[in-house]
DNA sequence: GCGATCAGAT
DNA sequence: CACATCTGATCGC
């Protein structure tokens, strides 16, 4: 992660570093020079932040897809170098993370500098690792409807349990996965809270103490959309939408879809279903999508250029079918179109609409579409990240002891933390209980309302030097 | 010199 | 369009 994460990106209270791979914690006191274990959540590039260091030789978690989409990683550089075949051999960004052993021409292997720090686990499995040589901690990965591999962690030990969500997309589905998952089900807050009154009330005892139902520490919460109040629409429903649009085109018009980073695949997979038809994808997003746990992306690629209208290849280097002007995307002079009579290529681009704005836009392009108006850009509203009213539903569902930001804005020097801890104030196990939907109409806490200078919480101020930093000692 | 990190623009 | 990516500047070994 970038700067400005919390506590140096540890997940405390445990000694466990998420998404941040960076050595410059050398300096700083223990235990946060010293990381127990490095989590990845995914193998987008502000997440991966020091891997690519050739020093970097620690054991890293991830899920199995994340694991193959790092080891088959290139830069945009090296894959167009690689393709106009100036370089014969891929050149893997993170190659040093896995090294072979060394084959002898008989067959033996000599592992004397081998190694393999991706340590791939399986989602919905709980894992112990040590963390010491008298400490273990439990983690299990849980989808988090971001992108390829991307993964939840939630962390159990001694100290208590976090839910490190990295980034997710937590719309109405997969809130209600979450409720159904039965590794998250004894952190749920709702009927926890009744069975909590219900059996202090008729047993005599705190349900806490049977240990069925626990509060999380926290929640370290995808804050990418935080100040993002509107509610968009299901990924579901926006490729819906796109395929209403798409189908009203001549079926002589090409589709460039352009997805630029993971994380678009619901679009790619909406349209193969919808219109019966392969994806032309550039030799990289072949290789990673060929690779993935995901059978049905792993089916709807092709490299065959001229088998299909649907194109989601390199977007600075695109194939002859869909190069056409006017969108150039930056890559490239300007450059004649090929001349095929009557050929139109439409631009597919993600953007962040609201449910209304898109009822809105989709009317819009459905009338000039049908009124003969040139139409050569479509946008549809997927998100990869959940805005606000997203979150707190999510952190209502668990209604954790307090949720820390993944990601700050340093320049604003704590301000976006506090109109976060007063965000999600009514969210947290301190407040009285309510409905975890009830947040859905309850507006945000205005932010106009700035909280007092000295009741920020920070990296410095909040409570992570008065409970935090206890409970990271290790040295007893 | 190279790699790592950061700021800025797209 | 976009909060992920690329580029070029800067720092440090």
């Amino acid at each position: 992660m970038p700067n400005g994460t919390p506590y140096h990106s540890f997940a405390l209270p445990y000694p466990i570093r998420v998404d941040n791979f960076t050595s410059t914690i050398d300096d700083l006191p223990a235990p946060y020079n010293r990381p127990a274990l490095h989590l990845l959540t995914h193998t987008h590039t502000d997440h991966i932040a020091g891997l690519a260091s050739k020093s970097f030789a620690y054991r890293v978690v991830c899920s199995p897809d994340a694991k193959e989409m790092l080891l088959r990683h290139e830069v945009y550089a090296e894959r167009s170098l690689h393709d106009h075949e100036y370089r014969a051999d891929k050149k893997r960004t993170f190659g040093h993370l896995k090294i072979e052993p060394y084959v002898m021409p008989n067959g033996d292997k000599f592992y004397t500098g081998s190694r393999d720090l991706l340590h791939a686990v399986p989602l919905n499995t709980p894992t112990e690792f040590d963390i010491s040589d008298d400490e273990t901690v439990t983690i299990t990965l849980i989808d988090a409807n971001h992108c390829p591999g991307a993964v939840m962690f939630l962390i159990e030990g001694s100290r208590g349990s976090v839910l490190h969500t990295g980034d997710l997309r937590a719309e109405p589905w997969f809130l209600s996965s979450i409720t159904r998952n039965p590794f998250l089900q004894p952190y749920l807050a709702d009927s926890a809270e009744d069975l909590r009154v219900f059996v202090a009330r008729r047993e005599g005892t705190h349900a806490e103490a049977t240990g069925l139902v626990r509060t999380l520490e926290a929640i370290y919460l995808d804050t990418a959309c935080l100040l993002s109040p509107v509610v968009v629409p299901s990924k579901e429903h926006a490729v819906q939408g796109l395929v209403e649009l798409v189908a009203l085109f001549p079926s002589s018009t090409y589709f460039f879809i352009n997805s630029w980073t993971w994380g678009y695949e619901d679009v790619l997979k909406g349209i193969a279903r919808a219109f019966h038809c392969k994806i032309h994808f550039d030799r990289y997003k072949h290789s990673i999508y060929t690779h993935v746990s995901d059978p049905f992306l792993r089916a709807i690629g092709t490299r065959d250029a001229s088998s299909t209208r649907f194109h989601a290849c390199e977007r600075f280097d695109r194939c002859s079918f869909v190069d056409v002007p006017p969108y150039d995307f930056g890559a490239k002079g300007a450059t004649a179109p090929p001349s095929k009579d009557g050929m139109r290529v439409v631009y597919v681009n993600a953007a962040t609409i609201s449910c209304a704005r898109w009822e809105n836009y989709k009317a819009t392009v459905k009338r000039q579409v049908l009124t003969g108006e040139t139409v050569d850009s479509l946008l549809v509203p997927l998100s990869r990240h959940s805005p606000l009213p997203e979150l707190m539903n999510l952190v209502s569902l668990f209604r954790p002891k307090r949720v820390i930001p993944n990601t700050l804005d340093p320049s604003v020097n704590g301000l976006d933390w506090g109109a976060m801890a007063r965000m999600f104030a009514g969210c947290l196990s301190s407040s009285k209980p309510r409905s975890a939907f009830a947040s859905v109409t309850a507006p945000p806490c205005p932010l106009t309302s700035h909280p007092s200078i000295t009741t920020l919480p920070g990296p410095i101020g909040l409570s992570s030097r008065v409970d935090l930093g206890h409970i990271l000692d290790t040295s007893e």
